[in-house]
DNA sequence: CTTTGAATTGAACAATTGTTCAGATAGGCA
DNA sequence: TGCCTATCTGAACAATTGTTCAATTCAAAG
């Protein structure tokens, strides 16, 4: 009988998929044991089988529940009116969010090929979900006349890979502030897109 | 005694590495196992061992053969005049090189985390060499005042992640031939440096 | 207190892992 | 021809894998 109040289950669900993440991201989901993810969490392997009926729909779950999150934050960002400025404001989000969540990325990036095929169609579907939206703002500035791209698609990727290439190199409390990051990056993409 | 002609173990061996670069590529280096390997080459998974003293030697060792023809490779392309050839050459070099072998690249980006300590240390040394051709080429174009980069160390990471991200999607008879994707990328690299 | 049901343990399972090695094979040199 | 050495097989090894399940714990409701 479900409860109101959060049982027991519903805190260390939640507790099982970050010690996943965590795990997984530092080394690889096939190098992972369930007793690994299990020690983590502080319980017995046979226990995670209350969470998630095997492991690759951990991996699933965890990789759709990322993106998923991913598509959610940017549609609940403003939009803003000129393609400049929601190019703009992209990037920076982009930069920001992946940065607030490395592993979860890395593990979404990382991992595909882990996927069984099904579980892989989903994954992907979610993932040019979010691509469109990029490709959507880059299309509108063209159409203005306010972007020059010889090719949306292309740019659509160049510009996420760039943004995403950040989670590879950056470090808190390092060189640069977050802010001055997503700074000198609109700074390039804006001038790539001619801008 | 060693002949000068090429024994079986001469043949033998590339093979063995080729065979691990397309397994690894596609399942992860965890995922794949000696037998998978060996059968590949169509040996047992015993004899792998005349090639290499163990797994995590061979993982290195395709990673450290990888980065080194790449080094080798940029540094035997002519070195043109001015800072936008230059960058014109890296970034056109750099598509081509990692679109002939996608499956190495893909080893070497992802298996990372698979190496131990001192085999990192080895690697990324490698890595920081080839990052640092594309770095003197943007400094020296700074200094020449034919770029306007905020910040060169940050171009740096965002020329190649830009760049090695067209493996992520190019396939051979797609929309695009190579020298147009070249191109293209060439043209938004030029522009986010100002050129 | 007792009852109830969810949460967890701990042992067990068949399968698979990287690695070793004694013995078989085979191809070129004497 | 016979020998030698590089090459390889096939079986074996201890350890570890994902997963199952009967038995146990525990917290809350009656």
């Amino acid at each position: 009988m479900a409860r109101k109040t959060g049982s027991h289950a519903d805190i260390t669900g939640p507790l099982v998929r970050q010690a996943a993440i965590k795990l997984i991201a530092r080394h690889g989901f096939a190098a992972v044991t369930m007793r690994q993810i299990a020690a983590e969490v502080g319980i017995q392997a046979g226990a995670l089988y209350l969470y998630t009926p095997d492991k690759q729909t951990l991996l699933f779950d965890l990789m759709f529940e990322h993106l998923e999150d991913l598509n959610n934050a940017i549609l609940t960002e403003p939009v803003l009116k000129t393609p400049v400025e929601r190019l703009e404001a992209f990037c920076k989000f982009h930069i920001r969010y992946h940065l607030k969540r490395p592993a979860s990325v890395f593990v979404a990036n990382m991992e595909l090929r882990n996927l069984e095929p099904d579980n892989f169609v989903l994954i992907e579907e979610k993932r040019h979900q979010y691509e469109a939206c990029l490709a959507s703002i880059l299309e509108a500035g063209q159409m203005a006349k306010d972007f020059k791209i010889p090719d949306c698609k292309l740019a659509t990727m160049a510009i996420i890979a760039m943004l995403t290439g950040v989670n590879t190199w950056y470090q808190e409390g390092g060189r640069l502030s977050q802010e001055r990051v997503e700074r000198i990056y609109w700074n390039m993409v804006r001038r790539a897109v001619g801008a």
